[in-house]
DNA sequence: TACACATATATGCATATCCATATATACAAA
DNA sequence: TTTGTATATATGGATATGCATATATGTGTA
């Protein structure tokens, strides 16, 4: 879903697992769900199913490498709203340096490309 | 309530009524509810329920004068929530200029102090 | 002044819809 | 088969909305 209107944007990230998915994914460019799992310390269906949510509304686009799927900003969105998400990673600078602690700290992290 | 966390002020702005009154709101200012009624083309209750998820939020404060109750942005709220909803004008320009237009052609509409 | 009425806004209630989550299961790759 | 990921289903809870009504203020009239 390539078009987004404003408020369906503001929605997407209204929820806080697609909001912290959101930011750690485009502060590390690349992550898969078994990552975002430890970061978030959420379970794999309620990570996946809010990654697929973001992939349908055009926010993450997601690419299989082995048995890993990795996801990542999509390059289609608007400037506009890559100034909301920094805007939003300003408001939530700390709580998203423990969520990269925690993403540090995991044993056996695949290896991204 | 005037802590939000950033996924609760998203949430806030994820219904179309609620950020267009927003937008409208500071771009001009301060707003009562007739004339959101007419710029929005909307029905007296829905508007004054938004506003009040607005104002229970933290988004807008409320200022009685004689019979109409006006709006206006919150003057506590941070500059990060500015900078994201000046993001959202600039997103929403074309159909923000046409619920401007509707207003300046309101019909007896109330003298702003 | 007192009273009736009009206008602006808010709210209680009922209802329909949407959303998040857990559990279980399916699929895909190694 | 094992591991990583996606999805189907059921369920509880939140949300939006319409209708009717309440409240608050203003205006007119006697």
């Amino acid at each position: 879903m390539v078009f987004m209107n404003t408020s369906q944007f503001f929605k997407v990230l209204s929820d806080d697992t697609r909001l912290n998915a959101t930011l750690l994914v485009m502060r590390e460019g690349e992550l898969c769900v078994c990552e975002l799992m430890c970061a978030l310390q959420l379970s794999q269906p309620k990570i996946s199913r809010h990654l697929a949510q973001l992939r349908q509304h055009g926010v993450l686009v997601d690419r299989r490498k082995g048995q890993w799927v990795y996801y990542a900003l999509s390059p289609n969105l608007p400037s506009w709203s890559i100034a909301v998400l920094e805007q939003a990673w300003s408001a939530q600078t700390s709580v998203m340096q423990e969520f990269q602690s925690l993403l540090s700290n995991m044993q056996d992290r695949p290896l991204c490309c």
